[in-house]
DNA sequence: GAACAAGCGGACCACGCGGTCATGTTCTGA
DNA sequence: TCAGAACATGACCGCGTGGTCCGCTTGTTC
């Protein structure tokens, strides 16, 4: 691969993470690649589709939290490391407004999608099951759960008019509070299994 | 106002609430006209632009919502009620598609939508505020979180991809969980004020 | 039933989209 | 140094969109 090649597929992986991060994944190609400073063209030598662009970035993002959630996994305070996963995670959506169009879309149709987020579901496993063990968190709940969760805390933010930046921390208190043995109370609905979340 | 006219103006209404609710926002004016069985001009004499017919079947559905919310307030068992309160709203924006979006684009533009989401939280408010003499509710909770609150526990399912109806009412549960006073830990942020939420 | 306004329909417009391709440019290996 | 392959470019294509407009139809009124 040609240097030129190289360092334009990076400055389109930059420009298109931050375009879709602002402004949704239904940001054009064109825009996007305006803002790397290359050609329309140059977009679609690199990624055959939008779709196939969307993917490689939103894979990167997958992989972060993954990473994050794998150094966790080692802490001595498991229930300290479950809430920061989380933290990082819903940070990360709350900062990205493809994030769950993305999350929705892609994962039926691109596997490499599909394989990161069944990574985050194993280290979130890991995570809450050290956590149970800890006393910290509910018998119930699953780390696909606490997946599905950190959408949950991120979206709650998404209607309010006027930046109010770090609100989502409030609901994610909220919510992992909810995640704790004092107040469990039965749930009404088994958990999903990955099979449902995958597809 | 001719009698056509009105028979149309229904139609239209409950065709735009069908595919808003099944497709998202983003569906056309022609599919919904389709549906509805009349021209695509038809449409834009009932309705000036796509946004003000997306802000009328909105305000019904909030309507609706805070309809539900007046007749529980009434009720004897205000920790039922908040939770009833809350099953309704949750209901509505899972088998919507085009609620968060919604809620998000139009708040800002349209006086109707944004009247109507202070009357939600007004009567939220209220719910919260029974809840919370009843016992059943923490101390720093307002209505205005449990609004936003909603929208998170339906939003938790949207990356799910095999259907499991119903799947909702599992994240309500956490979220109800986290409500209640025997789990409060210090919440990092202050609540929202009305005026953020309505910009 | 006639006259007329109110309502309807769908061809039509400009626009922006994802994606293609022929042409010109630039890097690289020998 | 230079041939040739890899790469960049932006005009271009087909399409679907929100919105307009005018000729025709239909409900209402006297």
């Amino acid at each position: 691969m040609r240097a030129d090649a190289t360092r334009n597929r990076r400055l389109l992986m930059e420009a298109a993470a931050a375009e879709f991060a602002e402004n949704g994944m239904d940001v054009s190609i064109t825009h996007i690649a305006a803002r790397a400073g290359v050609g329309k063209g140059t977009v679609f030598r690199h990624f055959d589709t939008k779709d196939e662009l969307l993917a490689a970035v939103f894979s990167d993002r997958l992989e972060e939290l993954v990473t994050a959630g794998v150094r966790l996994s080692g802490s001595d305070d498991a229930q300290a490391a479950l809430l920061e996963f989380m933290t990082i995670g819903v940070e990360l959506q709350a900062h990205d407004r493809s994030f769950c169009q993305a999350a929705a879309v892609l994962s039926r149709s691109e596997p490499s999608v599909r394989a990161w987020r069944e990574r985050l579901v194993e280290v979130a496993d890991t995570l809450v099951e050290r956590a149970r063990t800890a006393g910290a968190v509910r018998e119930d709940i699953t780390g696909l759960d606490v997946v599905l969760l950190l959408t949950a805390a991120s979206q709650a933010v998404l209607s309010v008019g006027q930046d109010t930046p770090g609100l989502w921390r409030r609901y994610l208190g909220v919510i992992f509070d909810g995640l704790r043995p004092q107040a469990a109370h039965p749930l009404p609905v088994p958990p999903p299994t990955l099979t449902q979340f995958t597809q």
